[in-house]
RNA sequence: GGCUGAAUGGCAGAGUGGCUAUGCACCGGAUUGCAAAUCCGUUUACCUCGGUUCGACUCCGGGUUCAGCCUCCA
């Protein structure tokens, strides 16, 4: 029984599907003018984590992410570029994927781009102006009536009033309420734009999400995700278009992931604070960062260090450590109670540390047992490598997972380490413990820790 | 100013009205030529002040501190 933390109630509730056996979730991705930072990674794998629990629980997931790839920051940074607006979002959305295929990410039923549903959110602010919840002003841009929807501020648990109080920006003289926000932007010179009923022009941000969340998962679905950040304006925005033009519900359960920090401060673009995914990928691997990022809640503020980087390798060598000599062979089953635990912690509101607890466990098991090639152990490890893989984790060989290096390759090659193992054995088989002890110092130099275990000896980085 | 959320051992991070989270680090032991890995054992907590209770880190209230949103933002 899943239970999970419902922003729009603020309280954990029993997850009941809309339709039995069938999940519907749209996540707001990403608006693609620059690489993905570290928070952006954040989003992904935890709703990737979500998309694989719920696949996991027998569900049949339509998992749709969009793809915001045309707003002012595209724009101006494609103009500095001196280059289109498509070549400069083709080019990270490219990197994107890549970055996700580094995090184990698995892609999303649907990825829709903005672009590429013009004509949904044209026909939806037609709707919303029919049904006198939007109107165009004379310059042709169109706006919301914010105090038209009697729902407004319920996701965000604010007050019109308060908000209004609170208002700190310059106020747009078309609008005919400060609170009103615009659906369609009329064009300006040299931008991209798109015919409409209203002349030339773009549409907002919040009216591509409720325009591709309806094309997708229809007028209600089930679950709505996001940055902690959207919650509002956007998904407030996004639900008050929706729910205007459709009169129903729009999500069932909103899930607000928390922030990346650097410093006990936001990372983000504006505060020049951020680490991107591919800065990141030249010290650690794609798993060590998926580690950390899973290790904490979702919902919790996670503060970004190279100690804590240096942390998860630590914790994901005593799992490889563990998985390492024994077999791969699915067909001798798992083990149900760990497995239970783990789905335990899961549909708690995906408490992924309570999760990692388990995989802590066999992997004690494994070791206490000290006899990979049994099939008890083989039993344990096809439970690890299953409940790992829940996590989009431990699915490299052990061996490789140790010995590989993130990033840039550089240092000796496997065969010169390979070389120095052999005349060390020769060394110790001799005697000379102090030429045996050399070689190890000098690979320890480099990095690479030797292992004599079992009368065998293996190595790693360190 | 308004609205959220958070404060746990050296670090990270779960959780619970009375019973070992877990990982890393530390200490003692086993193992090892010495290490490493592994095993066994030990040590270190619950921001503050009140209240409820037989008993609170866990529930309630006040305070302090921190973060986020209120403007583009995962």
């Amino acid at each position: 029984m899943l239970h999970i933390y419902n922003s729009l109630t603020r309280k954990k509730e029993l997850f009941t599907p809309r339709e039995a056996g069938k999940v519907g979730m749209y996540v707001c991705g990403i608006t693609v003018y620059d690489f993905c930072h570290i928070g952006h990674a954040r989003m992904f794998i935890v709703f990737d984590v979500l998309f694989r629990h719920l696949q996991a629980l027998g569900y049949d997931v339509n998992y749709v992410r969009n793809i915001t790839d045309v707003d002012d920051k595209i724009i101006a940074r494609a103009a500095e570029n001196n280059q289109s607006v498509s070549e400069l979002t083709s080019h990270y959305i490219d990197a994107m994927h890549a970055d996700e295929a580094a995090l184990s990410v698995l892609r999303p039923t649907h990825e829709p781009r903005a672009t590429g549903a013009i004509d949904d959110m044209i026909a939806l602010i037609e709707r919303l102006i029919d049904l006198g919840f939007a109107y165009a002003a004379d310059n042709g841009d169109v706006f919301y009536s914010v105090g038209k929807f009697d729902g407004y501020g319920q996701l965000s648990g604010r007050k019109l009033e308060d908000m209004r109080a609170g208002e700190r920006v310059a106020v747009d003289e078309n609008k005919k309420d400060p609170m009103d926000f615009v659906l369609w932007k009329s064009v300006k010179p040299g931008e991209p734009s798109w015919p409409s009923p209203w002349g030339d022009g773009r549409p907002g941000w919040h009216i591509e999400c409720s325009a591709m969340a309806k094309s997708h998962l229809g007028e209600q679905f089930d679950i709505h995700g996001g940055g902690m950040d959207l919650q509002f304006p956007h998904h407030e925005n996004e639900k008050a278009q929706s729910e205007a033009a459709h009169g129903c519900t729009f999500a069932n359960y909103w899930m607000h992931n928390g922030f990346v920090r650097v410093d006990e401060e936001k990372m983000s673009k504006s505060l020049d604070n951020f680490f991107t995914v591919r800065d990141v990928l030249k010290d650690y691997t794609g798993e060590e960062v998926r580690f950390f990022i899973i290790n904490s809640h979702y919902r919790s503020a996670l503060n970004y260090s190279n100690a804590q980087l240096d942390a998860s390798r630590a914790a994901l060598q005593r799992l490889y450590t563990a998985l390492r000599g024994t077999h791969v062979k699915p067909d001798l089953g798992i083990e149900q109670n760990y497995v239970d635990r783990f789905d335990k912690s899961m549909n708690d509101d995906l408490n992924t540390a309570e999760a990692f607890a388990v995989l802590f466990d066999l992997a004690s098991e494994i070791n206490k047992l000290n006899s990979p090639e049994s099939d008890e152990v083989t039993v344990l490890a096809n439970t690890m490598r299953s409940l790992g893989d829940r996590l989009g984790l431990l699915q490299l060989d052990p061996d490789a997972a140790l010995q590989g290096s993130p990033g840039d390759q550089s240092g000796l090659s496997a065969a010169q380490i390979d070389a120095l193992i052999d005349e060390r054995i020769a060394a110790r088989a001799a005697k000379d413990f102090g030429r045996g002890d050399e070689i190890r110092d000098q690979l320890a130099q480099e990095g690479i820790v030797l292992e004599d275990t079992g009368g065998k000896t293996t190595w790693r980085r360190g």
